[in-house]
DNA sequence: CGAGATAATTTCGCTAGCGTAACTAATTTT
DNA sequence: AAAATTAGTTACGCTAGCGAAATTATCTCG
C-alpha cells in the first residue's frame, strides 16, 4: 500500500497533515494525547487507565491527565466498569469520532497533494 | 504512492507511528511544535517567525514559544538575519535532523506493519 | 534626522502538564 | 473480616503554553 514511500515522503506526508490541522485551528494535542485518542478509537476495547499506561509506557497520572484533557474536549468519556468498579473504561464519543474522521481525511488529502508535488 | 489507502488505514498509520514515538520516550511535542519543526526541515529557507506565524496561522508569540521549546531540545536554533537584523532565522541542527530521520523511520515501519496486519 | 512601520520578544494573568508520592475506593486473599 | 493488593485520582512543586497588549530593536521613508 505505501511500501513505495521513502523517508522524505513519509515526513512530508506528516508535515502536510499537521500543518493543515494547525491551520484549521484544531485542538493542539500532544503526542501522548493523540496516541491515547487513536488507541481508543482504533483498537478493541476495553480501554483502561492501567492498560493505556502500559501500552504507551507512561505513568498512570499522565493517562489520567490526558483523559482529563480529551474529556474536556468531549473526545472521550469515562465510565466506571460495572464488573470491577475500581476500573475506569475510556469510551468513544460522537465528537471524537468526528474529529478523527476529519483528521483521517487530512492525511488522505496530504497523501494526494504529495502525489501531485 | 499511497492513493490506495482508506481513512482507517491512514489513521492506523498515524496511530502506530505516534504510539511508537511515545513508547520510545521521544519528546512530547504538540501539533504546533511538530508543524514548525517539519516546516523548517522540509521547506526551503529562509524561515522567520513572521513567516511561520502566517504559514501556520498562529500568533507570533506562539511561534516564539515553539522555538523556545525546540531550541531547548536543540532541534532548531535562532540566528539573526544579517540582512535585516530585526528578523530571526530558524535553522536546522544535527539533533533535529537525527530526530526527524528517526521519526521518518517510525512512519515507514508503521506503514510496513500495516501491510502485514 | 525623525516619524512611522516592522520583527520579534516580553509581560500579564491564567490554564495545562510533568513525575513522585500519597491517598481513596474497590476487590481479592488468607 | 482483617490484611493485602489493585485501579485510579489527587497533591505537590514545578515548568510550559495560551492570547492580548506592551516593549525593544531595527529599518524605511519623508
Amino acid at each position: 500500500m505505501m511500501t513505495d514511500m521513502n523517508e522524505i515522503q513519509a515526513l512530508d506526508l506528516w508535515r502536510r497533515t499537521v500543518v493543515s490541522s494547525v491551520r484549521l485551528a484544531a485542538p493542539d494535542l500532544t503526542a501522548r494525547q493523540m496516541a491515547l485518542l487513536l488507541n481508543v478509537y482504533l483498537t478493541p476495547p476495553p480501554h483502561t487507565v492501567r492498560g493505556m499506561a502500559e501500552k504507551l509506557r507512561v505513568s498512570k497520572p499522565a493517562i489520567t491527565r490526558a483523559i482529563d484533557r480529551l474529556s474536556s474536549l468531549e473526545f472521550v468519556r469515562r465510565k466506571v466498569d460495572e464488573n470491577d468498579r475500581r476500573s475506569v473504561l475510556i469510551q468513544r464519543t460522537v465528537r471524537g469520532s468526528v474529529f478523527l474522521r476529519e483528521f483521517g481525511e487530512l492525511i488522505l488529502s496530504a497523501g494526494h497533494a504529495l502525489q501531485d508535488a
